[in-house]
DNA sequence: CCGGATCCTTGCCGATACTG
DNA sequence: CAGTATCGGCAAGGATCCGG
């Protein structure tokens, strides 16, 4: 996906944009605070400050920008709650459910692997 | 995943070492290039030059950075054929092809939902 | 409690040049 | 052709303050 080459015949320009889409979507996703954000929403609905809990490290600020980015994707729904003190509550969209079941997958992996990665890591100091 | 919190018991040691390398396994792999690679890399085995000139974009810096990093993790194999011009081959080892599967999850959902996020980032603007 | 804005530091990444 | 090293610009990201 995203790597091929097209010729410069019109009839692929709306190929062409779907894969330079394709590719900023991506691009977008893959970075580590945005899928382990997706993954801490899991099932549930978090505040601002239990996903702040959550995720080991993260600070305030790229919490932000990743939700933002997320909820302008579609993939979270933010919901305001007019208390005070302010209440803003985030959950999966369907893209956001979907797309999940494919990180638990990454998860998955990872924890499978992680002797076998520990013992290349040895293996690679030489 | 990676992101409970342990109490301070001495038992939870090795769990929270697993935890801090399944962490950082997860930030190498989770960017954007390491992610175009193993796709790429796909099912058979592709020359640094071949890799270079199939992720539009890609720098020779950042393409030898991430084969390194992939190498040390396991998930490719390098082999250097002693020759002139000097032949050097990328493969997925079974780590990584086991890691590519689920990539190919994440690429099939970014297809799948393009129309849905052109969609919201419309939405989005208000 | 939440989020935007601002400043300031760090390190990512591209460009270039050089070896085997 | 493949890889390493160095340098420099610029953007990512942390800390902090303020405003709703």
């Amino acid at each position: 996906m995203v790597t091929k080459q097209f010729s410069g015949s019109p009839e692929d320009a709306d190929l062409r944009r779907a894969d330079s889409l394709a590719r900023e979507i991506f691009s977008d996703i893959a970075n580590k605070w945005a899928l382990l954000i997706i993954e801490s929403l899991g099932g549930h609905t978090l505040r601002f400050s239990e996903l702040r809990n959550e995720i080991e490290g993260i600070s305030h600020k790229m919490l932000t920008q990743n939700l933002r980015m997320l909820e302008r994707n579609g993939l979270i729904e933010r919901t305001v709650h007019p208390v005070v003190p302010p209440r803003v509550e985030y959950t999966l969209t369907e893209a956001g459910q979907a797309l999940r079941v494919t990180i638990d997958g990454l998860c998955n992996w990872t924890h499978h692997y992680l002797g076998h990665i520990e013992a290349s890591r040895h293996r690679f100091e030489a």
